[in-house]
RNA sequence: AGGGCUAUCGCCAAGCGGUAAGGCACAGCACUUUGACUGCUGCAUUCGCUGGUUCGAAUCCAGCUAGCCCUGCCA
């Protein structure tokens, strides 16, 4: 097909300008780097993903950890991993691990700079003290909220600390009895020394050390008093080399302090900060709050309960990390607050599961067919291609026969205009097989429909090459004598943004539909043996992956990650 | 008389003084052994508002308006 190219465009393909660049545009922040790179205030490009471990990561923090990856590789500069672990009462290794498996699975590769905020607690010490011996920092005596009083207001100016007049030697003393457990919890800190009339209130002689008698997860006992972020965070950057530290648009007001603390300690190649918005993603909620209370509740099964969009829900649910990473890329970066549609990462895994995986048949509300003219107890193992899109993924056989299940939408006695399906005197196709004519159906006494009849037409067998006629619709069925049993479970959004996000209690208001289970699907019996996160289409359906908590060999358990996009929808029946 | 940031289509988002990219969503047509996919078409005379500068403004200036963030010894 490129010989299909014509003169201009050949010519425009020649085109210098662009070169090695697919993007047409660029982001904000590859604009910062361009120009600091052009004009050589950093010769390399180092970024760095800095998790709390107190938590589990959700796809806000798969931006975040895709954005600096994704800069590293795109400059050929260098991405770490740490873990800013500078607050001993909120942090558990169990998150660094699973925070740990969670940018692995993202594909995030820190290589071998795996760091912990932490092991530079030595560094932040002799830091505190550099500052006080500058004059730059104090003990101070008072009690929080004597600091609190003592700030002011967003509209009045604070008022000095009683303490900030200390001698060099009287700070370097405290400080030292703080370090040495001479004191108790919050009865005495750091403070730098800035500007308590400073509009800006991260300035007004900030705390930069608390004493906290707390056992750490990776020092122990070693140290009784902590580094606060704002001190920690430009310390840790400037020790790794970080050229870009990216956060999120709230610390925008916390950067003169990053930068006055870069400043004030003197590092050679200081590192620089820069904010973007937070990405939020409609009808999902990441709150860890509200979470929690749906796990304690046990409306969800846990952190990792499909309809949530942590890491390990979104793996557990079937999405893979190509479309996460489509999607961040296609959400794009900036400073304004946005909420991202869902349905746009309903395209990223559809796009990138379509063409990867088998698309195989699966009657998830089942009714019987029997076909009146086929011979009873006869079985035909027929060739079906694995995906039309994809001929790498071969094919598999189907087994038919005279009895099948299809799925109890695909018939109806009276039909609406344009229903394409099954009902008395159509005929359609059964994908992979026959043409069918529907001759009626068989109802119990109550009247639900319990079989559906009709008679096939041999010589229209799929692959026979068969056109004498054509159907309009296609419909796909499992052989009821060769079927296996499954259960599916269906999941909507958990919260229906059109209803409204919140109750007037400010409980959430959650969608009562977010979970389905069908427990008796038919399946083809080329399902047999799908193990845990394997992934599929079900023809006409959607994409499902196996639920790698609840599945087992003999009873396969699938999630539905996305259903396919259809331009029809049955009428609502009275 | 607090400070910082943001405002371009239903949702994201380019644009950086020369006359509104792209994607998602949506709608229509064609094709179809998935009502899918694919292809084609349509979808902002207008950039929060009002003035100003300019031959020319989404882009520059001024003033408004709206939203978000900041008064942890959290990150």
């Amino acid at each position: 097909m490129s010989e299909n190219l014509n003169e201009k465009e050949k010519v425009l393909n020649a085109q210098p300008e662009n070169e090695g660049a697919e993007k047409v545009s660029r982001n904000f922040i590859e604009q910062i780097i361009d120009k600091d790179l052009a004009e050589g205030v950093y010769d390399t490009v180092h970024t760095r993903f800095p998790p709390e471990p107190n938590g589990y990561l959700h796809i806000g923090h798969a931006k975040s950890i895709l954005l600096n990856y994704g800069l590293a590789q795109e400059y050929g500069g260098k991405f770490n991993m740490r873990f800013d672990d500078t607050n001993p009462t909120k942090e558990k290794t169990e998150f660094v691990e699973s925070i740990k498996e969670d940018i692995k699975w993202l594909g995030a590769d820190w290589e071998d700079r795996l760091f912990f905020a932490s092991d530079y607690f030595g560094q932040m010490y002799e830091g505190a003290v550099k500052l006080i011996k500058k004059g730059k920092a104090y003990v101070s005596d008072l009690s929080a909220e004597e600091i609190r009083e003592y700030r002011g207001t967003l509209t009045e100016p604070g008022r000095d600390d009683p303490s900030c007049g200390r001698s060099v030697e009287e700070n370097l003393r405290l400080f030292q009895e703080m370090k040495d457990g001479k004191y108790a919890d919050g009865e005495k800190v750091l403070r730098a020394r800035i500007d308590m009339a400073s509009p800006n209130i991260n300035m007004r002689d900030p705390v930069i050390y608390r004493v906290a008698h707390m056992t750490h997860h990776n020092t122990g006992d070693a140290w009784c008093i902590y580094p606060m972020y704002d001190f920690a965070h430009p310390i840790e950057d400037a020790i790794e080399g970080i050229t870009h530290s990216i956060c999120t648009l709230e610390f925008e007001d916390h950067r003169p302090l990053y930068d006055w603390v870069v400043r004030e300690l003197e590092y050679p190649h200081p590192p620089k900060q820069i904010e973007f918005a937070k990405m939020y993603l409609t009808n999902v909620v990441t709150g860890k709050r509200y979470i929690k209370k749906m796990v304690e509740e046990g409306i969800v099964d846990g952190w990792d309960d499909p309809r949530l969009v942590s890491i390990a829900a979104l793996r557990r649910r079937g999405f893979t990390p190509e479309s996460i990473k489509m999607f961040v890329d296609l959400c794009g970066v900036s400073k304004s607050n946005s909420s991202v549609d869902y349905a746009m990462l309903e395209y990223c895994i559809r796009e990138d599961l379509k063409t990867k995986k088998p698309r195989m048949m699966a009657v998830l509300d089942p009714v019987k067919l029997i076909i009146d003219n086929y011979p009873e107890g006869q079985v035909e193992w027929l060739d079906a291609p694995n995906n039309l899109e994809n001929e790498a993924l071969g094919s598999r056989k189907v087994p038919f026969g005279r009895e099948l299940y299809i799925e109890r939408e695909d018939f109806m006695e009276v039909p609406p205009k344009k229903y394409f399906r099954l009902f008395p005197g159509n005929e359609v196709r059964l994908m992979n097989a026959y043409f069918v004519t529907c001759t009626g159906c068989v109802k119990d006494e109550n009247g639900n429909i319990t079989e559906v009849h009709c008679t096939y037409d041999p010589q229209t067998k799929s692959g026979s090459g068969f056109n004498a006629r054509k159907v309009k619709g296609t419909i796909h069925w499992v052989c009821a004598s060769e079927m296996i049993s499954a259960e599916v479970r269906l999941y909507e959004n958990i919260i229906d943004e059109e209803k409204g996000v919140y109750n007037e209690d400010g409980s959430l208001n959650l969608n009562p539909n977010s979970l389905t289970v069908l427990k008796n699907c038919c399946l083809e019996p080329a399902f047999a043996g799908a193990k845990p996160y394997d992934s599929f289409q079900f023809v006409r359906q959607g994409f499902f992956c196996v639920d790698a908590k609840d599945s087992r060999p003999d009873k396969l358990v699938f999630n539905r990650i996305v259903s396919l996009k259809s331009s029809y929808s049955l009428p609502k029946q009275a």
